[in-house]
DNA sequence: GCTTGCGGTATTTTT
DNA sequence: TACCGCAAGC
């Protein structure tokens, strides 16, 4: 099979043909990364050297996994079958809905997303009687997640908590535990914990995943974490045919529990192993690769490499600083429109750290009428009106989902309340069953208005159940969505309404349309749980908006990263540690490499954040540049910080994460404020307020009598005060 | 049970 | 500033 390796270099063509044991592929950006994957799994396929049942391929998004399946079949000129090409996600879950009982759930769990995570904790925070405002559900369930994807469990967690602090979270974590349990629902990190713990457990079962995985591909190998790695390792036997796939330059999920360790210490992870560089890039011009290469080499941990191409010429780096916000989306947009003669907007993206950045560039694309969409929005999936009809179906086919029967049993509003809920509540926790069945059983005290519409509940769910046999699915849902009430909810006319019901009709037409590609209703459910964004990028001529996360693994012809400040990026809540100052740059560095034709970084000097201008400074990053690695294209030449000097500060993106009293720095940096006002306060001044204790104002807002000062205190956070009511002593 | 208004908060979010 | 979530009030 010459042809697969005549169109490949020599690093390539030695991944793709590489025999057996570990195979670590460093893939510089832009190196032909998804390539080498795919042709090494034809390669092995059409030289005999592996069956199809024998290829198992595992990535992080499902777009990923598409795109490589469908260059595979390509590549072969035919289907792929018996192999697996997935997620991590959808791998754990094949092993365990095979075989649900080796994992100790029910025959029919369910998935539980991250809404209805955090509805668990909630309820388990109100049973303790803790507030939700101190204890955030999001921050506990980020601990929790944190935590076991780094290998422990809440038990083992329990056990090792001595500080009332960890206590407290162990006990929250318990009630979480229980809560899904009752539910008969699995968490996104069950998933794989229940795998990993049916594949240590089950001889039989791990035997036959390793089978399966006897030629086992990963890619975006520097995203996995303690968890994944334990699992590739449980189904890595004989051989040990791992091929990963990976760039550590690009490890941006760190505070996701990726674990960059696993690539850096690959060798040591896995004895034996061989390693290929694939540094020659095929994406970007000559300086976009000088600037970006600059970048990243100021990083510590790396293994290091250095993309080269064999293309010469290519548009300088620009480098524009304006003075706000406006004025770097009108020059975006500026620049934007000349390229649109060589360029498509389909090719065209500007990329920031934070979503909030977008908005300044879509007034200005919209006053222009410039096509664009943002990326990262409202998820069709996760989008009410869909999740309450998704909820119905899930109630079709589980009875008992207790998180579907809550969500929607009053929906739309049926005069089951608060009251209705706790009384079934307290049915099911006496009785030991779930709610469905306490509600079924229609308790003695319950309103005769709520008995009367759970009565009709239930019975619109076993009509559906009984339909379920001659109506096909789509129609199925169609009906459900009449006879529920759901669709004469948005009934009207207003945009918003219409929006929500074409959504409704869209999920029947979705269902249809899995119907007819064979798909159980069943898989379609655990599809669309894992499957939270809705792939549909039918609007390709038009400017993308995305955050620097959105972007990787995707290019465009110009690529503008906006927002290249200090505070945004690195961003003020990372900037303080090393090991998050480096992820910084990374993301900084996926960006810049997004780019094949046309790069430019923007800075605005001022930014309206928490209702304040407040006043920025570029990146601190720009130090790792050397001036003849880009173009400074300001209206006014502006000085480039020196190394260090916006450490500590607070500046756009603001608020220091730990604040810190010397006032000398302090001082330091109010000397590059622009602001002063006429009281004599200005932002970087030190003050004590006799409630608060001290702090640092980080900006005034107004004049005169109606001036206010934007304080961070030390102990008390963020604090707007009026000078001349509020006690204020200046250190 | 639904609406309104207040207070608190303000990265990134593959599944 | 802008949004979200919750509590109070209709």
């Amino acid at each position: 099979m010459s042809r697969l390796t005549d169109d490949l270099n020599d690093p390539q063509r030695a991944a793709v043909t590489h025999g057996t044991g570990p195979l670590l592929v460093l893939a510089g950006a832009g190196s032909g990364k998804t390539r080498v994957l795919t042709y090494r799994i034809a390669y092995l396929l059409a030289n005999d050297k592996a069956r199809d049942t024998e290829i198992t391929a595992v990535t992080f998004t499902n777009k990923a996994a598409l795109e490589m399946r469908e260059r595979v079949e390509n590549l072969l000129g035919q289907p792929l079958r018996g192999g697996f090409v997935g997620t991590f996600h959808r791998w754990s879950l094949e092993i365990l809905r095979r075989d649900p009982e080796a994992a100790g759930l029910p025959r029919r769990f369910v998935i539980a997303d991250t809404d209805e995570q955090r509805q668990m904790i909630k309820r388990e925070l109100k049973k303790l009687g803790l507030d939700p405002k101190e204890h955030p559900p999001r921050a506990l369930l980020g601990r929790i997640s944190g935590l076991v994807n780094r290998g422990a469990s809440q038990s083992s967690f329990a056990n090792g908590s001595s500080d009332s602090q960890s206590e407290l979270l162990a006990t929250i974590w318990k009630g979480y535990e229980a809560r899904k349990k009752a539910a008969g629902a699995v968490d996104f990190d069950d998933m794989l914990v229940l795998a990993r713990d049916v594949l240590k457990s089950h001889a039989e079962i791990r035997s036959r995943i390793q089978d399966r995985a006897r030629w086992l591909l990963v890619d975006e190998f520097q995203d996995t974490n303690a968890l994944q790695m334990d699992l590739l390792e449980l189904v890595l036997a004989g051989e040990r045919n791992l091929t990963a796939v990976g760039d550590e330059d690009q490890s941006i999920y760190r505070w996701r529990g990726a674990e960059m360790d696993n690539i850096l210490a690959f060798e040591r992870h896995f004895p034996g192993s061989s390693v290929v560089k694939l540094e020659e890039n095929y994406r970007s011009t000559a300086p976009i690769l000088a600037a970006s290469g600059a970048l990243i080499a100021a990083n510590q941990r790396r293994r290091g490499k250095t993309l080269f191409t064999s293309h010469e010429g290519g548009e300088d780096v620009r480098l524009y600083i304006g003075a706000d916000e406006r004025a770097e989306a009108r020059w975006v947009a500026d620049r934007f429109q000349e390229l649109q003669r060589r360029h498509s907007l389909g090719e065209m993206a500007v990329l920031m750290r934070t979503n909030a950045q977008t908005r300044s560039f879509e007034e200005e694309l919209t006053r222009r009428h410039m096509a664009h969409r943002v990326v990262g929005g409202l998820r069709f999936w996760q989008r009410a009106e869909v999740k309450d009809a998704l909820a119905y179906l899930r109630l079709v086919i589980r009875a008992d989902d207790t998180i579907a029967f809550e969500r929607v049993v009053n929906v739309p509003t049926r005069g089951i309340g608060a009251a209705t809920i706790d009384i079934l509540r307290g049915h099911a926790d006496h009785d030991g069953t779930t709610m469905v069945e306490a509600a079924r059983r229609l308790p003695a005290e319950l309103a005769p208005r709520a008995r009367i519409s759970l009565e009709r509940f239930f019975q619109i769910l076993d009509e559906a159940r009984d339909k379920r046999a001659e109506l096909d699915p789509g129609d199925l849902v169609g009906w459900l969505l009449e006879a529920s009430g759901l669709l004469a909810m948005y009934d009207g006319d207003s945009e918003e309404k219409t929006a929500r019901r074409e959504n409704l009709q869209q999920l029947a037409a979705a269902v249809a349309e899995a119907a007819q590609r064979g798909q159980e209703l069943e898989a379609f459910l655990d599809a669309i749980a894992l499957l939270e964004e809705h792939d549909d990028d039918d609007a390709p001529e038009a400017i993308t908006l995305m955050t620097l996360h959105a972007a990787k693994g995707l290019e465009f012809d110009v690529v503008e990263l906006a927002g290249f400040e200090d505070g945004l990026l690195p961003h003020a809540n990372s900037r303080d540690e090393p090991e998050s100052l480096e992820e910084e740059r990374r993301l900084a560095y996926v960006g810049m490499t997004r780019a094949r034709r046309w790069l430019a970084m923007t800075v605005a000097r001022s930014r309206f954040l928490f209702g304040t201008r407040v006043p920025t400074r570029p990146s601190r990053f720009l130090v790792d540049l050397p001036e003849d690695r880009y173009t400074d294209v300001s209206d006014t030449a502006l000085p480039i910080p020196a190394a260090g000097l916006s450490e500590g500060g607070r500046t756009a993106g603001g608020l220091p994460r730990r604040p810190r009293p010397p006032a000398r720095r302090a001082k330091k940096a109010a000397a590059t404020v622009i602001d002063e006002t006429g009281q004599g306060w200005r932002p970087g001044d030190r003050i004590r307020h006799g409630r608060f204790g001290t702090g640092v104002v980080l900006a005034c807002q107004g004049t005169g009598p109606r001036l206010k000062l934007v304080v961070f205190f030390d102990r008390a956070g963020r604090k707007t005060l009026v000078p001349t009511i509020a006690k204020l002593e200046r250190l």
